[in-house]
DNA sequence: GGCCGAGGATACCGAACGGTCTGTTTCCTG
DNA sequence: CAGGAAACAGACCGTTCGGTATCCTCGGCC
C-alpha cells in the first residue's frame, strides 16, 4: 500500500533542487488537505492533482486509485499525528500524571491550528457506509494505539484501574476533537482538561489554574 | 425549508389507505436512513427515491433540491432526537441528579439499535467544508438545545457551575457517541456514565452498579 | 362525467466523477 | 550520445451526478 519505492528518486530531487518535495510527497500532502478540510467523498481527482501540481497519470502511476490514496493518506496522518501527541504530552519529562495533564493543553494547540479539521479517522467513518468496517477497522487501530500509550501512563501514576481511565480520557479526547471541529472554539479543550482531572483519584488530583476556563469561552458550545 | 405543506394531503392518505405514509414522509425516511447509514455524499438522488419508492419528479416538487432535502433531514431528524432524548432522561421522574445518571443508560439504548449510525450533525460537518458555517451553524444550534436542557438538570440539582459540567457532560455524549459510531459497542456508554459520575459533586455522587463495565466491554475500544 | 391535482414513469440534460490512454519533456546514467 | 525512467499534459472513456421536462395514471369532488 503505503510502498516507498521512492528511494532513489528522493536522492535525485535532493541533488537538484532540495527545497521541492517528490510527486508522492506533494500528492500525498495535497490530498490530506483537500481530504480533511472538504471531506473524501467531496474530493475529486482533479482537485488533488490540482493542488498537488502533478500530472493524473502520476497519481495512477504512484497510488493505483484513489481508495489507496486514501488509506495512504490515513495511514500518513495517522502515525503523525501519533507522534506529535506523543512528543507533546512527554515533551519536559515529569510524572506520568504530569504527562496525562498535558493532553489537553496539547489538543488545544492542535484545535488553534489554521488547519485544524477534526479527527481524519472519524470524519472517514461517518462520511461512509457504516455496515462495513473497512474505515472502522482503520480509525480503531488508531484509537487503540493512542490508548495504549494513555493507558501506560495511567499505570505508571498508580491509577487503580488504568484501562477504565484511558478510555474515559479517550471519550474526552474524542469529544473534545468533534466539539472543536464544530464549534471551532479551542477552548473546549480546557473544558475537557478540568473535567479529566475530576477522573483523577482525588488525593493526586492538582487543578489547573481557573483562567483558561473564561465563561465567555465556554460559552461558545 | 421544511415547510409542512401536506395538510390536506394527509388527510387524503388517511382516509384512502391509513398504513403507508405519503410521498413527503416516505422521502424524509428513505433519505434520512441512507444519509445516516451511507453518508450525505455517498448517497444520490437515485437511490433515495428508489428506497422511497416515489419518482423523481415527486422529490424535486417536494423540496426543491438536494440540499433542501438535507436541511428538511437533519431539522425533522434533530427534532425528533432531542424528543426521545429528553422523554428518556425525564421518564419516571426523580430528583435531577437521578434524570442527568439517566443521560447515558438512554444512549446506550440508542447505541445499540440496529440502525444507529452516530450524530447525523456530527457527521455531516465532518463531510463537508470545514471552513463554510453551513452545517456547523446547524449542529451548533442543535448542541445548544441539548445543553441548555443539561444545564437546567445541572442547575437543579444545584452544582456549583452548571454551564460547566453540562459542557463536560456534553464532551463526553459526544465522545461517547463516536466511539460508539466507531466501535459499535455500546458499552462504551458505560464508561461515559462512569466518567459522568465523577464529574458530580463528591458528597452526592452514588455511582451506578459497576456490572455494565465489564473488561470485555471495555477491550472493544 | 369530467375536471384537477398529486404522484408515477422515464427520457433527457450538462457537468463532474474515477480512471485510462497517448504523447511529450526532462534529467540521470551507461 | 543513446537509452530509459519519471513526471507532465491533456484528450478521452463510461458512468453517475443533480436536476428538468414530458407524458401518463389514478382517485376524489363539484
Amino acid at each position: 500500500m503505503g510502498k516507498s519505492s521512492s528511494n532513489k528518486r528522493s536522492i535525485a530531487v535532493t541533488v537538484a533542487g532540495g527545497d521541492d518535495e517528490s510527486a508522492h510527497d506533494r500528492l500525498l500532502g495535497a490530498a490530506t488537505r483537500l481530504f480533511c478540510k472538504n471531506g473524501i467523498n467531496a474530493t475529486g481527482i482533479d482537485a488533488i492533482i490540482s493542488e498537488a501540481g502533478t500530472a493524473k497519470t502520476t497519481l495512477y502511476k504512484l497510488f493505483g486509485s484513489k481508495t489507496n490514496l486514501v488509506h495512504a493518506v490515513l495511514e500518513t496522518e495517522g502515525k503523525q499525528w501519533r507522534e506529535w501527541f506523543i512528543a507533546s504530552v512527554e515533551a519536559g519529562g515529569g510524572s506520568a500524571q504530569t504527562k496525562l495533564t498535558r493532553i489537553f493543553p496539547a489538543l488545544k494547540d492542535w484545535f488553534r491550528e489554521e488547519r485544524f479539521y477534526g479527527c481524519p479517522f472519524i470524519n472517514a467513518v461517518g462520511e461512509h457506509d457504516k455496515d462495513q468496517k473497512q474505515f472502522r477497522a482503520i480509525a480503531m487501530k488508531h484509537k487503540k494505539v493512542v490508548l495504549a500509550y494513555i493507558e501506560k501512563l495511567a499505570a505508571e501514576m498508580g491509577a487503580a484501574e488504568p484501562e477504565v481511565l484511558a478510555h474515559q480520557f479517550g471519550l474526552l479526547i474524542d469529544g473534545a476533537i468533534v466539539a472543536a471541529m464544530v464549534s471551532r472554539d479551542p477552548g473546549v479543550a480546557d473544558t475537557a482538561g478540568l473535567a479529566a482531572c475530576s477522573l483523577l483519584p482525588p488525593s493526586k488530583a492538582k487543578k489547573p489554574k481557573r483562567a483558561g476556563t473564561a465563561p465567555a469561552q465556554l460559552m461558545a458550545v
